[in-house]
DNA sequence: TGTACATCAGTGAACGCGCGTTCACTGATGTAC
DNA sequence: TGTACATCAGTGAACGCGCGTTCACTGATGTAC
């Protein structure tokens, strides 16, 4: 009891089955509920859905801004591990090519979770808790993989700086709702924002 | 009394000199709110900041639309009004500058306003009572004209929407907020949107 | 000009609501034997 | 395997808060004379 009864055997105990199930209860409607209502949407909204107490969801995530980043960190996992493994191994991949679909698929994911990712990328810096950081970087550094081998390529712009590409595609997101009238409008847009970034010619 | 007291004369009564000046105070108090905190500030808070009853702002506004609209109504008249009446006078003044010149001013006036320009653009058309629609079709004219311009002159794409012109700087100016820790972002990705949107060569 | 009055704007307490958040209690389950 | 127990997750009523909105009452002011 001196140095209490954990730290003694130096393995933590297993995390118990409900709680495991609830966790993935709360992510899955926390999921749903930001694709419907947007990223404002309450979270005692989300423990209803999820069929916990708000205790319980405040157990698991003691912040928003800790659900937002478990929801998000598969999609982003996905996003980006994925262009990743095409620039480290597939080198015959036209460069110009991919950095588009990429773009493209970014856009999607920005625009289905209602300007999600901005919300990550504007306020999470603010709150330094190393939560969305993560999520911000990631997306960053495939930015840059991309962008910077498309570069050399020489079909991307010389003075065009990663960070300034991803935030013109998430400004695309945050202008166009999933509501919109138009839904031809968001395709468009990209296209006029990869021909800002190619090179002329 | 058979057609009301009012009807017979046909003169409506003079507003009270107090209502009027009250309706000042608001639409500033709302201005400096909206620029502070957003378009979501809360009633109750202009109400606050204009040193009038929450009563009274309902008085005027019956609803956040209203408000919001009657804000920006003199910005928006200022901002298309003198665009408006450079194409129908200055005709050497070159059209390729005033559509540039011209999306940078409403850059300018989305982003000191935390992307209000959108709030209306996205919302606005929702709630189909006349209010919003009035701001919204003065811009999509504006852009309309300033655009056509530069398409006759061979300076814009000739597949270029004026809609999507808008919508894409709507959307820089909702990823670029006020607090951004890169002042220099809205100009760079402005001169990429109109990289785009001009012709090549 | 001065006065009486009808009109209508202003007031602000109050309502109901949903939010984020807490906490004392209950109960499920991992672990040791 | 079976059982006792300590641990810790779940519960959900409850709190304080600020919101949007209302409304009975007060009071300012435009108008008629």
């Amino acid at each position: 009891m001196t140095d209490g009864t954990r730290a003694a055997t130096g393995a933590a105990r297993q995390p118990r089955a409900d709680a495991l199930r609830n966790r993935e209860r709360i992510v899955a409607a926390a999921r749903e509920a930001y694709a419907e209502a947007g990223p404002e949407v309450s979270l005692n909204e989300i423990a209803r859905r999820s069929g916990v107490g708000p205790g319980t969801l405040y157990r698991h995530f003691p912040s928003r801004a800790a659900l937002l980043t478990a929801v998000l960190k598969d999609r982003i996992d996905a996003l980006c591990g994925r262009a990743e493994e095409l620039i480290a191994t597939d080198s015959t991949h036209c460069a110009d090519e991919a950095l588009d679909d990429w773009l493209r698929a970014f856009l999607a994911h920005a625009r289905v979770h209602h300007g999600l990712g901005s919300a990550l990328m504007v306020e999470e810096l603010e709150a330094p808790d190393g939560l969305g950081f993560d999520c911000h970087q990631r997306i960053r550094d495939t930015a840059t993989s991309l962008l910077t081998r498309a570069q050399t390529e020489g079909t991307a712009r010389e003075d065009l700086l990663p960070a300034d590409m991803v935030q013109l595609v998430v400004g695309i997101a945050l202008s166009t709702p999933g509501s919109t009238t138009d839904p031809g409008q968001p395709d468009r847009l990209l296209a006029l924002a990869l021909d800002a970034i190619h090179t002329r010619g």
